[in-house]
DNA sequence: GTAGGTGCATAAAACGTTTTATGGTGGCGC
DNA sequence: GCGCCACCATAAAACGTTTTATGCACCTAC
């Protein structure tokens, strides 16, 4: 079981190049003062042999693994990591890895780092990408805490002064689907989002009610928690037009799973959609795709989303040179 | 830019409980011929301070990281880390990603390893899952020098020994689209299919042999390489009817590229799909879906491909218990 | 000739564990 | 009272690096 695993080590280049371990390490990391000669003869050395230092031992004196870390925190707080129906996740994570794999560094999913006991390695990574912090998420103290780079995918709405963060223009996005909506026809528009309190969920219903408030719509809102899925698409509609209330024209569902659930219970109401009620998803899936009638959807393009925060992590980290600016956009999949 | 990084340790537990560190290890690992109250009492001290082994540390002594790795074959030849309209990869990584948090173990997203410079890690992982390697694939060979214990989805056909695998039944699934076909009445029935030499492209081709074998069918294969994608699909088209020959009642793609490509230049010829010629993909993707009309798919459910193969790879590092034997199958998606 | 550089190389400590080999104590049989 | 064993705990070496502090040799200036 126990693999052999007999590595060439630095001790061996030293003996090779008859020269001291500290020399090969000096000569490999470009430090100290060595002269030309033998830092170019300690380097053919090495590279003869096939030597590649080891990145455990390297990692015990503080150095960088090479391997970042990925934190879903809307997966954390749904309580499973098997998100049925939820696109965003899966691409965004393959996309996170693909950036990536371009620097030579690695990608690991992890966790919500507060709950114990914590996967090992996840303490010594070099940073951390999370994806929807809560407000004053916890796992942002904790990462501040021990010092450890981090970006986030969407704001932490409790730290207004933290700027190390990347996201889709959630405001456009929401106006254009209220304008769409309004553009059709709908003069009753009704907005269903998750409880987290993520800037996802904030950003997007302050951005309705100001639009309600432009075009003097009366704000009619509903909030389920992200985890009740289908049931609570469902639910939202019935609170919705309960008391004799009319059917709102329109829905905007922030969670595709929401979206599928209202669905059903429209048709059990008889109501045609998106005839009578349109119906808008605020984030792509599977589910939303293969729903009868098919659920339109804003495609948040996790391609692009990953790419601008990996770009902004090596950054901090030194890997990245030049700061090149990115924009992220959005487009809605009919 | 430093990090401070100053975790609780061994030595501070071990000053803590009043005993030594040697003391302190035995007892966290269940080792050695400790008194059973001295063993409480270390393991309480530990907790209390909230100390977790430091992996780079124990990975110096050759213990296991918690760390496995995933290989994409097919996106290292593909050459490209960004598989347009594959949801496959994106989705089998998820799924492997899930399916270890579940187990406390973490996996890293790793390019061909035979490719240097390595990134760092990649030989001190605790083992590999190796998506569809090639005939007798060279990665193979290295893990297995390196005595890296391993899994592949889908085998090596060069090494008919080797059980470490797990795979969808592909022969299977071919024979389903083919019936299909040949039950709406189709009786010319072609197949496209990739270059590579894994078992995907050649279990698929033998099975769809067998198939023509047993209706009497005369076989029209096409070949083109993955990585022409679109161009490649076209191409396919082209050389089938190319002499004058027949359009096909039916054409077999594999792959989702590959497909949507053949229905753009069967279109071209003004060809009705599905109406004069039926055309399905051996693996689905958003690409498949998106495509009018939408191309029918084989849904490889990556996801219980990846419960299966991080089983079986658990298995072999003595993490999972009981071998509890899965199936895998895969669906239709119309 | 001595003091002070400069240029180059190295010994040794440190990082946080695990493991091997050794030590001490007390009880038991004779 | 001695030898032996069982029981428990520990010191020290090892894993493969990086880094700090030190050393040596030669040169230069006075």
């Amino acid at each position: 079981m126990r693999a052999v695993r007999r590595r060439v080590t630095i001790h061996d280049v030293a003996r090779e190049a008859g020269v001291s371990v500290t020399t090969v390490s000096l000569a490999m990391n470009g430090k100290g003062t060595l002269a030309g000669a033998t830092r170019v003869r300690v380097r053919e050395t090495a590279e003869r042999l096939g030597y590649q230092a080891d990145p455990l031992a390297r990692g015990l004196r503080n150095n960088p693994l090479g391997l970042v870390g990925l934190m879903l925190r809307p997966l954390d707080s749904l309580g499973t990591y098997r998100p049925g129906g939820v696109d965003y996740f899966t691409r965004l994570s393959g996309a996170v890895a693909v950036e990536c794999l371009d620097r030579e560094v690695s990608v690991m999913l992890v966790r919500d780092l507060t709950l114990l006991p914590r996967s090992p390695l996840t303490l010594s990574l070099d940073g951390y990408i999370v994806d929807d912090p809560i407000e004053d998420d916890p796992v942002i103290d904790l990462l501040i805490g021990l010092e450890i780079p981090f970006v986030t995918v969407g704001r932490d709405v409790g730290r207004p002064d933290m700027t190390a963060w990347v996201d889709s223009p959630l405001a456009e996005e929401t106006t254009t689907v209220l304008d769409g909506f309004h553009g059709s026809g709908a003069r009753s528009v009704a907005i269903v989002i998750g409880t987290d309190r993520n800037s996802w969920n904030l950003d997007s219903l302050a951005a309705y009610e100001a639009w309600c408030a432009r075009r003097g719509v009366e704000p009619r809102v509903v909030r389920r928690p992200e985890s009740t899925g289908l049931d609570g698409g469902r639910e939202a509609v019935r609170e919705l037009v309960a008391g004799g209330r009319d059917v709102p024209d329109a829905i905007y569902c922030l969670t595709g799973r929401h979206a599928s659930g209202a669905l059903e219970e429209l048709r059990g109401l008889a109501v045609d959609v998106p005839e009578r009620t349109q119906l808008v998803a605020g984030s792509d899936s599977e589910q939303c795709r293969s729903a009868r009638p098919a659920i339109s959807a804003i495609d948040l393009e996790p391609e692009l989303v990953a790419a601008a925060a990996v770009h902004r992590l090596m950054l901090q980290l030194g890997r990245d040179e030049d700061p090149e600016p990115r924009e992220l956009r959005s487009r809605l999949i009919l």
